[in-house]
DNA sequence: GCCAACGTTGGC
DNA sequence: GCCAACGTTGGC
């Protein structure tokens, strides 16, 4: 099992509208850069993931699970881009601030962090314990 | 809305 | 294959 952070700014696609796809979940696509989607061909099923708002909001407010592994993205004839498929899993009791995250020098690492503008991470088995602990939240 | 940081593109 | 120009991301 692997943890992963997926960003999305909330005016384009937030935390509701993934709630409003319900079980079958959506497409994780338009992502047109080579490590993210790297990343999303390393997912498996059943893999967790953040849910982090981005450009507004700065915070991360649930979590997903991976309900489809890497397939074409259906946004674009590119045969290079490759998407996954995820769903929401459930809310953050508190959500976790990036100021939060930059505080703590456990989660410095994070490459929330240390790559802002990745927008599809992997993040530790550590990592996500402790900000599952800062949120209040079990996965 | 600005702009720094960074990834990508394309001319040479 | 280098690197300048350009476009995009995302925190502030």
């Amino acid at each position: 099992m692997a943890y992963w952070l997926f960003k999305s700014e909330p005016d384009v696609f937030g935390w509701d509208d993934l709630i409003a796809k319900g079980d079958k979940g959506e497409e994780w696509d338009g992502v047109r850069n080579y490590q993210a989607r790297n990343n999303m061909r390393a997912m498996a099923m059943g893999d967790l993931g953040f849910f982090y708002h981005s450009r507004s909001g700065l915070e991360i407010v649930g979590i997903v699970e991976i309900c489809a592994e890497a397939h074409p993205d259906s946004t674009t004839d590119d045969p290079r881009w490759d998407c996954v498929d995820v769903r929401a899993r459930r809310p953050f009791e508190k959500p976790v601030s990036l100021q939060q995250i930059k505080g703590d020098a456990r989660l410095a690492m994070m490459a929330l962090v240390k790559s802002a503008r990745l927008s599809v991470q992997p993040v530790t088995a550590q990592e996500w314990q402790i900000v599952c602990a800062l949120g209040d939240t079990n996965p």
